[in-house]
Parts: structure tokens; C-alpha cells; sequence
RNA sequence: GGCCCAUUGGUCAAGCGGUCUAAGACACCGCCCUUUCACGGCGGUAACAGGGGUUCGAGUCCCCUAUGGGUCACCA
């Protein structure tokens, strides 16, 4: 067992958005650390000048504190390996780069664009793979001499053995070994002088004394190559950690098109952050029981590099939706009637309405928060219905039963002196005694003729109440006609 | 196409050679509760991709096939 501390990073690109597989990752990366007692880093890898984005950044930043996934190093706070800006870094990997070359394990290479385009097109009736064919590799230390003091745009390239395998360890997957012959002499330095993602990654990340390096299964290919790196520079191999893609579904990753890839499409949507960060962390991970709801913190406690799973997970938003459900639940009635209230004041103008009753209606009832208006509509204007919803087979009742009843609920209600439920309750049940009816005989055209609805937050003698004497008492009147004009 | 990787119910998944006539959860269906819809409770349908081995014994190990994914850029 190392003594050494464990350092994990998160290093995305700022493309723009947070994607839930990125997110993932970021959790995951950051679990390990804190399950360990490690650091979590944060560091933005933005050598690719052109697919930057304004904002990404700062989307980044925005996007880890909410969801608590607190960086102890990084660009806006700072540490002891900056800068954790990778394009701040820039001269620093020319050194290394240089240095590869002179251990005799990377090369200048002079070739231009066209040439290789050349060479890949060519290479193309070819079974084997497109690879370099080491053109500049075998150039003189003269000619290379005189290349570069004329100001030829060069690369360097890795030098790649000619055989043997190489093989790595990787925490989830298990040893993986490739063919040396398959590699191919990938560019380390570009002719801008900026590093490939490949070689600033190496760098970065052995001058930043990262331990366990997590990221998506698409870097399983390359890692041989950067294996072949850190055994070149003599530094020590971290461990690695590959996880499999989140999918839309079978064949598809969950991608941006769709507009449900991202972190913030979800809680746009009305799903709480806690939710979203619980069901992610168990797409593509187990605890190994049964347990399913977490807390960060019970994260940090349950997580184990072991639960990680090998195959590809498919995002199942029915799944998230109850576990979104479940958080709601657990919300205290004021913490949802504050999530909530933005939500009211899309469907609801009418101001003297009693929100947190309605907050009393919905809590067990909403999935996510986005649900809402279409739930609660009715109560600002009574819905254009059909007199078909007044029938009801269970109830026994239908458009034509409900019409006497209705006429006798009228003034029954318009007795009642208090308007609670517990009055409107005392009043329609001694009605339903009176008349020798069904309840639902009763309370079913009640709540159609308050609701215009099939389906509503609660019965009508809780609409009632919420609804206010006044309006409910002409939601009736309007029933009557309704039924009476057909 | 070469190479790498994966494959348990519709979905997430437990399982790491015998306790698997395969757990749990979501979804679905049924029942109960109930004035609707939910919540809650109870129950049910549903899976080891296929074929060869190894072994006394295979979902678990090996090989092949099939299917799927990844990768082969001066992108990350």
C-alpha cells in the first residue's frame, strides 16, 4: 500500500455545456478522491483553440458547486501545481516534448498536411491501418538541423517501438495489451506549438501528481501510448480508471442534439440536483447491495472502484423521474412549496388563491417540478369539458344523475358558514345522508364541476376549499347549465 | 477493415465455480387503501446472446460465432 496521497482531476474542454456523461465523470472522479481522503482537481484542457467556447468555463464552475462537487485545486481558486488552465501552461510542454526527442523517443517531423492526406488516401486501398510511415524519422541530425533553423513548421511525433506488446492495468477493465505494430507515431506537439490532448494530458497530469486518472472508455485505445510516455520519461504509472459511455439507448450515446444530455436541460425541467447526481452515480455503478438512494456523503462513504460497471448504461429518464419523486418527498412541505411557488405563478395570476394548500395537494404528487402548471390550471379558469367526465361507472354516476345532485348540493353549499374543509365535508356528507346516495355519487360531480378535470390534485371538497366559496359556487352553477344545455 | 472492449428481464443492476428452481429497483399488470389522481401496502409477469469445451459441478473459467460499442486526426 502507497502512502502517497490520492489526486484525482476533472478535465473537461470548454465546449459549452455540461453533458451528464461528463458529469459522471466528474463525480465519480471526485468520489475517489474523497473516498480516499485525496484531492480533487480541477483543471480546463483548452488546447483546442478553436471549438473554445465563451462562457464554458464558467458554466464548468457553475455547474460543480451546485452540485457540491467541490475541487480542492483549480483555475478560480488556485494550488500548488498551477496554472489549471492548460493553454496558461503552454510553453511548458515544448521542454518536455523536446526532451522525448533527445531520450530518442520522439521525433521532428517536417511533413505537411498534404503529404499526410496523401499518405492516408493512399493507405486506404490498404487493409492495415492509416499510419505514419516514419518518413522524417529517419532524417539526418543535419537535415533536421537545417529544417528547423529555416523555420519549416514541424511536430514532433512519439516514437513508437517496432514490436513487442504493451500492456496496462486498468482499475475496471483489467489488463488490456496491444500489439505494439498498432500504434501509431501520434504527434505530441503541434505545429503551433501547443501540446495534443495526449501529451498535455500526460504532463499535466504527472506534474500535477495525479494518482487515478478516470475518463470515458473511448481513451482505453490510447492509453498503451501513454503508458509508452510515462515508461519514456521514467515516471510513475498512475492507475486508470475507464468508464463505459452513458447511452440514449442501444446504439446511440446520449447526445446534445436530443436537448436531454445535459446537466442543465435537467433542471430546467424541474429535476433537483440531488436526484440527478444520485441516479447518475448509479448508472454504471452498484453499491453491491440494495441501497439506492444516496447523499453525496453517502456517496463518498459507498463508493468502491469495484462497483463500476464494464458495459455501457443506458439513461432510463422513467427511472430518474421516481427517484426525482422520492427527493421530492423528502422535501419538508416549506422546502416544496419554495421549489414549487415558481412554478404556480406560471399557471396561477389569481392572487387570492392559497398556495401553500395547493403545495399540501401536490407534494406527494409531483414527479418533477416541471409537471405542475398542467396540474393545477384549472384553478385560475375553469377548463372548457365535456358533460361525458360527469360519468363515472364505479361511482354510478353520470351526466344525468349529477345534474339533481348538483342542484342539491348548491344550496347546501352556500349554507355553509366557515368554508373549511372540515364544514364542506360535515355539510355534503349530511347531504349524502339526506339524499341515501353513493359518496361518490356526491363528491364525483363535485370535483368535475370545480375542476373540469378527470384527474386532479386532490378531491373536490379540497378543491372546494381552495377554490373559495364564491367560485366554487359558480363552477356548479356553470355545471348545471352546462348539463342542462345538452 | 485492423485492433481493443463489452453482452444477466423493457431499463439500471446483484452475482465473482456449488447457498442460482438468479436478489433488489424502475417500468408494466393485479389487489388493498381511497370521492378522482397520486402516495403507501401486498402480489405478479419478465433475464444468464448462441455453440463448443474445462470441471464432480458454469451466469461465474477458456475458445469460437453473433450482436453492440470504442478507436485508428496537427479534436479533446
Amino acid at each position: 500500500m502507497s502512502n502517497m496521497q490520492v489526486r484525482t482531476r476533472f478535465a473537461p474542454s470548454p465546449t459549452g455545456y455540461m453533458h451528464i456523461g461528463n458529469l459522471r465523470t466528474a463525480l465519480y472522479t471526485y468520489l475517489i478522491a474523497k473516498k480516499n481522503n485525496g484531492k480533487f482537481i480541477l483543471r480546463i484542457e483548452d488546447t483546442d483553440q478553436e471549438r473554445y467556447v465563451e462562457g464554458a468555463v464558467d458554466l464548468i464552475y457553475k455547474t460543480l458547486a451546485e452540485t457540491g462537487l467541490n475541487y480542492d485545486e483549480g483555475p478560480d481558486i488556485g494550488g500548488d501545481y498551477g496554472p489549471y488552465i492548460q493553454s496558461e501552461r503552454k510553453g511548458l510542454y515544448k521542454e518536455y516534448a523536446e526532451k522525448l526527442v533527445s531520450l530518442g523517443n520522439a521525433y521532428y517531423c517536417f511533413c505537411d498536411k498534404e503529404r499526410l492526406d496523401a499518405l492516408r488516401t493512399e493507405s486506404e486501398g490498404d487493409k492495415g491501418i492509416p499510419k505514419y510511415d516514419r518518413h522524417c524519422c529517419s532524417l539526418s541530425p543535419a537535415a533536421i538541423e537545417e529544417n528547423l533553423k529555416s523555420g519549416k513548421p514541424y511536430v514532433i511525433r512519439q516514437k513508437m517501438p517496432a514490436e513487442g506488446t504493451t500492456s496496462f492495468d486498468d482499475a475496471v477493465f483489467g489488463t488490456i495489451t496491444v500489439e505494439n505494430s498498432e500504434l501509431d507515431d501520434q504527434i505530441l506537439l503541434k505545429s503551433d506549438g501547443l501540446p495534443t490532448y495526449n501529451f498535455a494530458n500526460v504532463v499535466d497530469d504527472h506534474l500535477m501528481g495525479i494518482t487515478h486518472i478516470v475518463r470515458g472508455s473511448e481513451y482505453l485505445s490510447s492509453t498503451p501510448k501513454y503508458n509508452l510516455l510515462y515508461e519514456a520519461f521514467g515516471w510513475e504509472i498512475p492507475t486508470y480508471i475507464h468508464t463505459s459511455p452513458v447511452m440514449k439507448d442501444a446504439h446511440k450515446k446520449l447526445s446534445k442534439r436530443e436537448g436531454d444530455a445535459s446537466y442543465e436541460d435537467f433542471t430546467r425541467k424541474g429535476y433537483l440536483k440531488d436526484a440527478v447526481i444520485n441516479y447518475i452515480a448509479l448508472l454504471g455503478w452498484s453499491p453491491g447491495d440494495d441501497r439506492e438512494i444516496f447523499t453525496l456523503e453517502e456517496l463518498v462513504e459507498a463508493f468502491d472502484i469495484k462497483g463500476i460497471s464494464k458495459s455501457p448504461a443506458i439513461f432510463d429518464v422513467k427511472k430518474l423521474d421516481w427517484m426525482n419523486g422520492e427527493y421530492i418527498r423528502k422535501l419538508s412541505p416549506e422546502e416544496f412549496h419554495e421549489q414549487a411557488l415558481p412554478y404556480y405563478k406560471q399557471a396561477i395570476q389569481t392572487t387570492d388563491i392559497d398556495l401553500y394548500k395547493i403545495s399540501g395537494l401536490l407534494h406527494t404528487r409531483t414527479e418533477k417540478l416541471s409537471d405542475i402548471p398542467e396540474i393545477i390550471d384549472f384553478f385560475d379558469e375553469l377548463p372548457a369539458y365535456d358533460t361525458a367526465l360527469y360519468f363515472h361507472k364505479k361511482m354510478k354516476t353520470d351526466a344525468e344523475k349529477a345534474l339533481p345532485v348538483l342542484k342539491e348540493i348548491l344550496p347546501v353549499l352556500k349554507n355553509v358558514e366557515n368554508w373549511h374543509q372540515q364544514e364542506i365535508h360535515d355539510a355534503l356528507f349530511a347531504l349524502i345522508e339526506r339524499l341515501g346516495i353513493k359518496n361518490g355519487q356526491v363528491l364525483w360531480p363535485l370535483r368535475v364541476a370545480v375542476s373540469g378535470k378527470k384527474a386532479t390534485p386532490g378531491g373536490g371538497i379540497e378543491l372546494a376549499e381552495i377554490l373559495g366559496k364564491e367560485e366554487c359556487i359558480k363552477r356548479i352553477e356553470k355545471g348545471i347549465a352546462l348539463i342542462e344545455s345538452q
